[in-house]
Formats: C-alpha cells, structure tokens, sequence
DNA sequence: GATGAATGAGTGTTCATTCAT
DNA sequence: CATGAATGAACACTCATTCAT
C-alpha cells in the first residue's frame, strides 16, 4: 500500500508543482492543462486521474501552502529576545517568499476574486501570523521589554512591510532594494521597529 | 462640441466604471463584456464605440489609476512636522484605495501576470511613492529632526504596512482592524513608525 | 424633377464607384460600408436612402456592367474585314477591362457563389458578346472569307484569350506580357486566329 | 505509426474536401467552420487539431491543387507532333477542372483580393503552364513545324481559350457548349490553333 | 492505469442595418 | 434629407473535460 500510495504521492506533486509554475508564469485562466501536463511529461487526461478539475488543482495550492505550519518558526522564535525575534521572523518569511514564489503568485491571481479562496487564506495563511506576532508582542509589553501598543494594528504593520518588501525583491529587480543585501534588511527593519525614526534617543 | 464631447466621456467613465465592478467581482478573465455592457445598460456591441478592446478596458483602469496625481498631496505634505507627514499620508493613502477599490482590485487579478502591466503599476504608481517618503525622509534626516535611515528600505516599509492595513479594512472585515476607527489607526501607525517599539523611552 | 433626380444619380454613382472600388480591393465580404462611406464623404446611414442593402449595391454594380452595351462596338466593327474586326474587338475589349477594372473585379469574387449573379453575368455580359462574335463567323464564312467552323466553340476560344491575357496584364505586371505594347499584341493574336500556328503557308 | 499517419491523413483529406465544397457553394466567407465539421461529421473544434485555422484550410487547398504536378503531363505530351500535343493539353486541362471543380472554385473567390494567394496561384498554377507551352512552341518552331511567333502571348491566348470554355462548361450548362462533346471540342480548337481561320489554305 | 483524440460550450469582436435627432 | 450612435446577430477559435482504446 505504502508503495502505491508513494507513487501517487510522488505525481500528485509533481503536478502540482509544475500547475503552480504555470499558474504563476501565466495566471490561472491562460494556464491550461495541457501545457501543465507537458511539463510532468504526461497525457493531459491524466492529471484528472490525480485531481477532480483545474480549480482542484488551485485549491491543493493553496492547502499546500497552509500546510507549511508557518507558526511553528514563529513559536520557536518566541523564546528569543525583540531583536532576535525580529531578526528571525523577517528571515524565515523572506525564506518562505521566496521559497514559494511560484504557489504564491499562482493563487494571487485568483485569489482577489474568489471568495472561499480569500478567506482561506488570509483564516489559514496570514491570521495565525499575526496571532502569533500578537501574542509574542503581548508577551513582551508585560515583560516590560516592549512598550504597550495596539498589536492588532502594529503585527499586521510589521507584516505588511515584510510582505511588501519581499513582492519588490522578487517583482521588481530594477528596484535598489534587489541589490541590498538580507542581512543589511533585516537589520535596517529591526531597527526602524524597535526604535522608531525620531532622533531623540540618538544623541543621548 | 463640448456637449458631444461631455457625452462620450460621461460614457466612457460609465463603462469604466463597470468594467472595474465586474472585473473586481470576477477578475479579468471571467468578466464578459456582456456582462458589463448588461451593467451600463447598453448592447455589447457598443462598448466597442469606445474601447478597443476588453484589454484596453483594463488598461483604461490603470491609466485611471496612474493619473491621479498622487505625488502631488505628498509634496503639499511635506511641509508638515514629522507626525503630520505620517498622519497626512496615511489618511491619504486610505482615502485612496477605499475611492479606488474596484479599479485596485480589477488591476490586481493581472498584474501579477502581465509584464507590461506589472512594470507600469510599479513605475507609475508605486514608486512615485516611495520616491515622495524617500525625499522626505532625507529632508528630515538633514534637518536633525529624524536619525540616518536607509530610504530605500524605510519608504516601501512604510508603504506596505499602509497596503496591508488598507486591504485588510477592505477585503477582510471579520478582522479586528476594520472595527478600529481611522484617527486611532493613524495614531498608533505614526508613534510606531516615530519611536518604534523599544520600552527604552518609555519609563524615563 | 430632373434636378433632384440628377442630383440623386449623381450621389448613387459616386457610391457605386466607391463601392466598387472597395469591393475590389478587399472583396465583397471584407468590404465595409462605413468604408464606402467615408470614401464618398457621407454617413454610413446615407449610403441606405439610396440602396436597400450592401447586396443592392453589389446588384448596381452588375447591372453597371450589363447597361454598358458592348454589343454596339461589336455591331459598328463588323462591317471591317476580318482583320479589321479582330483588331476592333480585341481594342475595345481591352479597353473595357482597364475602364471597368474595379467592378469587374468587385463582382469576380462573389460571381462564383452567387448563381443569380453568375446566370445574371453570363447571360448579359458574355453571351452577347458570343452571340455577336458567332453572327460576325457566321456572316464572313458565308461570303467566303473565313473557312466554315463551329462558331459556339470558336467565339468563347477567342474571348478566353483575350479575357486571360487582360486579368494577366492587369493582376501580374511581373509577367511579361504587362510590358508587350498593346498594337504587338493585337498583331500577334490577329494572326494567330487569321493564320493559325502551322508553318505550311510560311514557305510559300 | 503508420496507421495513425494514415488515419490522420485520411480525415485530414476528409475536412479539406469538405471545406472546399463549402467554400466553393458559399464562398471562403459566408462558409462556416460548423457547417464543414457537420459535413465530416465532427464537432467544430475537431477542426483545430488538424488546421490551424480558417484561412490554413483554404491554403491547404490552395496547396493541393499547386502539387498537382501539372507540368509532368504537359513534359509527357511534348514528344508528341502539334496536332497531338494540343490535344492532350486540352484533355489533361478539361479533366483537371473537372476534377478540381470545387478546389478551383473554392480558391476563386479569393485569389482576387489576397496578394499573396494571388501570386501563388500564378506563380505556381499558371506560370509553369505557360513556360511548359512556351517551351513546346519554341521548339516546334526550331524544328520547323511551327511558325515563329511570340510564345508569351500565343501561351496565355491558348490557355485563355481553354480556361474559359471548361469554366463555361462546368458553370452554365445552359450554354451550348455543354452538350459538345469532348473530343470535338478538342478537334475545333486544334484545328483553330493550328490553321487559324483564313479561307485562304481552303480553297486550294 | 494511462492516453490523447474528440468534444462543444462559451466569448471577444465585427459590421450591416436602424432610427432618433 | 442626412447623420452616426447604437444595436445584436453571427462566427472563429480555445480549452476543460471525457472516454474508447
């Protein structure tokens, strides 16, 4: 059994990572399952043996991407200091970006649109980000180590630039920030969180 | 003259203004021109008396986009004290893509896919931004009133903690962060960005 | 009465002529009346106070063609001898080929499919001209000048060459024959159909 | 494989003879793709996977009839005397009509208003014809058979001749030159050519 | 299981024709 | 009379999906 069931396994990825790639290249609607097929080297009828329809195959995207318990990194960062935890979180989600580009950009195009889709991700994918960068927040105003501050707003801040930054690595070469190197980012980014931009502190 | 005129722009905003509803609902690719013809109250047939084509729809909303002058309310801010800029910005920025919604949304289903597209809305939309915030910054930086920074870096951070906030209000309303009233967003945004999060100040 | 109605013939000429023209570049189908239109300098809605339909305009240029009475030139030349004759009706023909250029070419592309057209376009146009041709065989044959032949098969023979090398002057100027001036050629085809190709007579 | 080529090429020839009888009652654009799969028995976008598109099946046809290698007959018949050769061309174009009918008729609609059709069709169609004739001509006239003419007049007047009397046979039967039986017909035209009209060689 | 040929529903686009001005 | 904006029927073409082999 475990050797059928591997084999499956085994193709099921390789169709799904090669759906990603197209979905991402040409966006879901001028990906078609024909060229996605060419690219695990199969016949187009098969991939229907592996997977119901073409939106089955975004939706497993999808599930792929919440699968990767994203948190965990997160909890285990939780034990280090503001600026470890900073540090850490920035790497390990310019990691993540990078390392699903293709799943990524293929849902991004269809997720403005479809309902379920968006729900699920930003339920699965982004809520337990900021739920967790929440609660280490929390965690650290009541240490004393960290200001109090609104964490509902100031995670999804922290997110948002995060995010923002990495699409500009990946999307938009021509832009400086491709050339700079990560660990001059993240120690910029750590530093413009824990310290804000005012003068103030810096003369003393 | 003007009369003909003013009619045919008044329908062309009209048909615009539909083809940015329908492809905001359904994304570029399943909204028909029936269907947004069917919404102006016009045969489809029509629609092309004023566009070429249903892609040059979509690129009518990104001129749209592009045409509004952000760059200009950043300037006029940018006489403001390092909070005002902030606070100016960011309701600016919020005002913006709740004004803009379907057209920001009917944009983001392509431009994940199209080069062109993806180019123009860099160059044209985003970093006009960031070069407004990076010459700010500098201002200030010169001035005393900010420590040293990486422009580079802080202006698309800045930024893409505004996009985020701003689709979560919008797209994702179960969170916390639609209920939160826009002056106290701003608040809590602009003493982020101005002290960072560091208790460091805070007791003294 | 006659000004208005000469005013509205000439108004349907130009459109004929225009209509022609277009037909003969682009073809029946591919031809547009808006193009029509704008070529005589009218709205396209004009074009129907005068024609019931883009099909009538093509049944005008038709019957153009038949009220040109070719038979006339015919009967004028066949009181020439034979050599004057040939000579006459390969000019004339020749001639008509290059006036009426456009709505030849106008109706070539739909007389194939168009059986009205093409029973219209032969009985009026190619028929008589046979049918004067065979009376012309037949009249000198009788007075001993021409040798007996079958004038059904002779006629056409003759309109064939003529129509050929017409269509290969007009529509193949890179062969030869567009450069052959046009008093050689009726040398040569008279004395083709006068004397034949044999050598027998040439010793003498 | 070779089962599968041949399955392929059969329903290849299947659609391609469809299309020209379509094309040939309807003209290549009141055809419609539907109506040439109704007429195979297939579904329309079967058609796709063996044309490219539309126009493809008329340039297949159109290449079908210019691989008729039409030369080779007209090479075979030049070791034949005048009076024989004649007659054989006549044959092998009488019967090349026939049998192309609606190939011919399907391209005629066209050749007048795309270029390119157009010089392919002369090129290939016509202009080896005419060389074959003219090269004939020139010898018999070396030889002393034939007298001296200009063959690129008396090659297109020859097969204007006949061009014109198959297409009068095949499309209006109504004329009399339909019931003339095949080989009188070849008997007047070479007779024609070959003595030309003069009473003159009668007498005697 | 795997194939890939066949399907046919669905859509952007054109353009002859109409009709309110 | 003349206009030209609006109409909407018609058609080529694509591609997810099926199913006989």
């Amino acid at each position: 059994m475990g050797w059928h069931e591997s084999l499956r396994e085994q193709r099921k990825e390789a169709i799904l990572e090669a759906a990603a790639e197209v979905f991402a290249q040409k966006g879901y609607h001028r990906a078609t399952i024909k060229e996605i097929a060419a690219r695990v080297g199969i016949a187009p009828g098969t991939i229907y043996l592996y997977f119901e329809s073409k939106r089955a195959l975004l939706l497993s995207i999808a599930d792929r991407l919440i699968t990767q318990r994203v948190s965990e990194v997160l909890e285990q960062a939780s034990s280090l200091d503001a600026q470890g935890y900073i540090a850490a979180v920035l790497q390990e989600r310019l990691d993540f970006f990078r390392r699903n580009q293709p799943f990524l950009q293929a849902l991004a195009t269809e997720v403005w649109t479809d309902e379920s889709l968006r729900r699920r991700f930003f339920t699965q994918v982004l809520a337990p980000v900021f739920a967790s960068g929440a609660r280490y927040l929390e965690k650290k105003v009541a240490e004393g180590v960290l200001r109090p501050c609104r964490v509902e707003i100031v995670a999804p801040a922290v997110a948002g630039s995060i995010i923002l930054i990495s699409l500009l690595r990946i999307f938009v070469p021509e832009y400086t920030l491709a050339d700079v190197p990560e660990d001059e980012l993240i120690e910029e980014l750590t530093r413009l969180y824990l310290d804000g931009l005012s003068a103030r502190g810096e003369g003393e």
